[in-house]
DNA sequence: CAAGAGATCATCT
DNA sequence: GATGATCTCTTGA
């Protein structure tokens, strides 16, 4: 299994944003595995997009955006939920890529206990519900994808997804964000049933 | 089905 | 003191 490392994040965001489909995120929890293949991304790229929480410059939560490739970014969002972001391109330039949807693989049992649902379409088809499913929070925050301990991380096991099934749209939920709200920096894979509900 | 409201809190002004 | 990179449930047609 290729895990992914500190190289891959280090490229453009967007280029990151999209390569990312098709590949696994893995979340070790003790003995057990949870998995499952990412379907859906957001690039929230440099200092001017106003989207990024970045935008508004370095704070106490957002720090971890300016720090190096390949470390998580985890915050809560609405007082209920936890969103993924994985830390792209160089330090001091505040990057990251939000992962928004999953096809659950390993331990769907074990996610559908988390999620107190048994539909499987619905187990990690969103920011919150995936973080809910491989019980991910704020303790994840700051720590590294490209360890060789690493808890969460993310591989390659071949699965490609051809650039023609490869969907750009607007993001979602920014719209506070002027010109760029419509900008394509949202990707997802063609007629995948796991793709968040919104399109 | 679509639209709307409510839940609830860390973070920043 | 306001707000949000969300989700779920309820309503009403």
């Amino acid at each position: 299994m290729a895990r992914l490392d500190k190289k891959f994040f280090q490229q453009k965001t967007e280029h990151v944003a999209s390569q990312l489909l098709g590949k696994i995120l893995v979340r070790k929890l003790g003995q057990r595995t949870l998995s499952g293949m990412i379907v859906e991304t957001e690039a929230y790229a440099g200092p001017h997009d106003l989207a990024s929480h970045a935008a508004k410059g370095k704070t106490k939560r957002t720090s971890v955006m300016f720090a190096e490739a390949g470390l998580w970014y985890v915050y809560s969002i609405y007082g209920f939920y936890h969103c993924l972001n994985i830390i792209t391109e160089r330090k001091d330039y505040p990057s990251a890529v939000l992962i928004r949807s999953l096809v659950p693989l390993e331990g769907i049992k074990y996610m559908e206990q988390s999620r107190k649902i048994d539909s499987l379409i619905n187990l990690a088809n969103g920011p919150g519900k995936l973080c809910q499913a491989l019980k991910i929070d704020k303790a994840l925050n700051n720590t590294s994808a490209v360890l060789k301990n690493s808890i969460l991380f993310i591989e390659n096991r071949g699965i490609k997804i051809a650039a023609q099934n490869i969907i750009k749209a607007a993001r979602v939920g920014v719209d506070y964000a002027g010109v760029w709200k419509n900008k394509p920096l949202r990707f997802y894979v063609k007629d995948n049933k796991f793709v968040s509900n919104k399109i």
